[in-house]
DNA sequence: GGCACGTTTGC
DNA sequence: CAAACGTGC
C-alpha cells in the first residue's frame, strides 16, 4: 500500500461481514481502491465493567476472521484502538483520503460520534458517505400518511408490509468488486490485552435461524426448548444481513419470526425520534413513579436468588451464557419493576452488561414495555404472575431445574424476597398514584 | 370527529 | 371480564 495514491476508506462498525454489506459496495464502486478500518472505539471500550466482557472477544474473533478472509484478496484490515476522532486525526495524517464510506449508526452515541467525524473530514475536504444497512426501512421510511413517526406497532407493522418492495431484499454483490480492495501486506491488530481485556470463554451462537422459521409461532415461549434462533449477537454486531434474514423469512407462510425483525426496527425508529427514551420514560408521567429500589433484592434478583424459580433460573441463564430467553426477559422484567418497585432502568442497565445480544433500541423497548411506560406497551395492571407464567410455558419444570438445580430440593431453596399478592396490591397503588392528572 | 383497536394477562 | 384511554384513520 502506497500511502500516497489515493484511497476510499470503508469503516466498519456494526456491520462486520464482507457480504451484502451496503456501504463497502459503494467503496468498492468508488473508483478509488478500498482501505477496510475498525476502531477499538476507546469511549465505548472504557464504559464496560467487565474485563472479559464476552461481546469484545466476539467483536475480536470477527476481526480477526474478517482479516484472513482479506488476506485471500491481498488486502488487510486497519485496525485502531483509540477514541474515534483521535484515531480519524492520525489515519488523516497516514493516508491520502478521497472519500469515507460507512454505514448508518443510530444510537445516540454513534449518531454524535459521526456528525463530529464528518465535522472533522469536511476540514480536510473529504466526504463522508453513509448508507442504511442494519435495517429494512429505517427512521422516516415507514411513517403515517402525515410524515409523523407511528407509536403504536400494528399499523407500523402493515404500513411496513405494504412498503416492501423486492428491491429493499436485494443484496449487495460486494464480492463482484472485491478486486478493488487496497493491495497490501498484513497489517497488525492490537491484542485484547493491550486494550486491557481478558479473553472470554463465553459460547458463542452460531448464525443458524432457519431451523427455527417455521414453527417459531408454537414453539417461541417455551424456554426450555430450542424454539429460538439466538440470531440477535449477530444482528447486533452484522456478521448476518438483514436483508438476506428478512428475505428469507419472508418465504415461509408464517410471519411470526420475521414480525420479530419489524418489532426491532420499529423499537430503532422510535429510538431515533424519541431519544429521550433511552433514560426516560416515553410517557413523562411514569418518570412520577415513585420506585422502591430497595438494593438488596436488586442484587437478589441479578443473582437468581428471589426465591422465584422461574425468575431465577431466567438471571441465572443470563449470568451463565449472555443469554437469556424472551419469554423469561419479559417475567424477570415484570418482576423487577412490578413486584420488586426497582426503577426499570436499572433492570436495562443490567441486561446492557450481560445480553451479548444487547442492542439499545430493542432493550429500552422491552423494558419499557414490561413496566408499562413504553410505547404499546402492557397496562400498567397487567402484572405476570411468576406461578401462572410457569404453569403456562415451563409446566414439567425442565427449564427451571436446568438453572436451578437446588429447587428440586425445597429445604434448600430461598423463600420469596417479596410475596406476589402484596407486590401486585402495591404495584396498583404507586402506579396509580403516579398517573392522576 | 367518531369509532375501532391495542404482542406476549390475571383472577 | 377487568378499566379506561390514546392512537390511527
Amino acid at each position: 500500500m502506497d500511502n500516497k495514491n489515493p484511497v476510499s476508506v470503508f469503516w466498519f462498525r456494526r456491520d462486520l461481514r464482507l457480504n451484502d454489506n451496503a456501504g463497502l459496495y459503494h467503496a468498492l464502486k468508488s473508483g478509488n481502491p478500498v482501505l477496510p478500518l475498525f476502531i477499538f472505539d476507546k469511549e465505548i471500550l472504557d464504559e464496560l465493567e467487565d474485563k472479559d466482557d464476552a461481546r469484545v472477544t466476539f467483536i475480536y474473533n470477527v476481526i480477526e476472521a474478517l482479516n484472513k478472509e482479506l488476506h485471500k484478496h491481498g488486502s488487510s484490515i486497519l485496525v485502531i484502538y483509540d477514541k474515534a476522532e483521535h484515531a480519524w486525526d492520525k489515519i488523516i495524517k497516514e493516508h491520502n483520503i478521497a472519500a469515507v464510506y460507512t454505514n448508518h449508526d443510530y444510537e445516540p452515541y454513534a449518531t454524535k460520534r459521526d456528525e463530529a467525524v464528518k465535522a472533522k473530514l469536511a476540514r480536510h475536504d473529504i466526504g463522508f458517505k453513509t448508507f442504511k444497512d442494519q435495517v429494512i426501512f429505517e427512521k422516516d421510511e415507514v411513517t403515517k400518511d402525515d410524515g409523523k413517526p407511528y407509536t403504536v406497532y400494528t399499523p407500523y407493522q402493515r404500513k411496513w408490509y405494504a412498503a416492501l418492495k423486492p428491491f429493499y431484499l436485494k443484496a449487495y454483490p460486494t464480492e463482484k468488486y472485491f478486486k478493488n480492495l487496497v493491495k497490501t501486506k498484513a497489517l497488525p491488530i492490537p491484542s485484547l490485552q493491550d486494550m486491557d481485556f481478558e479473553k472470554s470463554k463465553a459460547d458463542f451462537p452460531d448464525q443458524k435461524y432457519t431451523d427455527v422459521i417455521g414453527d417459531y409461532a408454537e414453539k417461541r415461549d417455551f424456554p426450555a426448548i430450542e424454539g429460538t434462533s439466538h440470531i440477535g449477537l449477530h444482528l447486533r454486531f452484522g456478521t448476518v444481513s438483514i436483508r438476506e434474514l428478512a428475505k428469507t423469512a419472508h418465504g415461509y407462510p408464517n410471519k411470526t419470526w420475521l414480525n420479530e425483525l419489524i418489532w426491532r426496527e420499529f423499537y430503532m425508529m422510535i429510538l431515533h425520534h424519541f431519544p429521550h427514551t433511552m433514560d426516560h420514560a416515553f410517557r413523562p408521567e411514569y418518570d412520577r413513579i415513585r420506585w422502591e429500589n430497595n438494593e438488596e433484592q436488586f442484587k437478589a434478583w441479578c443473582e437468581g436468588k428471589t426465591g422465584y424459580p422461574i425468575v431465577d433460573a431466567g438471571m441465572r441463564e443470563l449470568n451463565a451464557t449472555g443469554f437469556m430467553h424472551n419469554r423469561v426477559r419479559m417475567i424477570v422484567a415484570s418482576f423487577l419493576s412490578k413486584d420488586l418497585l426497582i426503577d426499570w432502568r436499572w433492570g436495562e442497565h443490567y441486561f446492557a452488561r450481560k445480553l451479548l445480544d444487547y442492542e439499545m433500541a430493542s432493550n429500552v423497548g422491552g423494558w419499557q414495555w414490561a413496566a408499562g411506560s413504553g410505547t404499546d406497551a402492557a397496562p400498567y395492571f397487567r402484572i405476570f404472575n411468576p406461578e401462572s407464567q410457569t404453569k403456562k410455558f415451563d409446566p414439567e419444570l425442565k427449564y427451571i431445574k436446568k438453572w436451578v438445580p437446588e429447587y428440586a430440593d425445597f429445604s434448600k431453596y430461598p423463600k420469596p424476597i417479596v410475596d406476589h399478592a402484596f407486590a401486585r396490591e402495591r404495584c396498583l397503588k404507586a402506579f396509580k398514584i403516579a398517573l392522576v392528572k
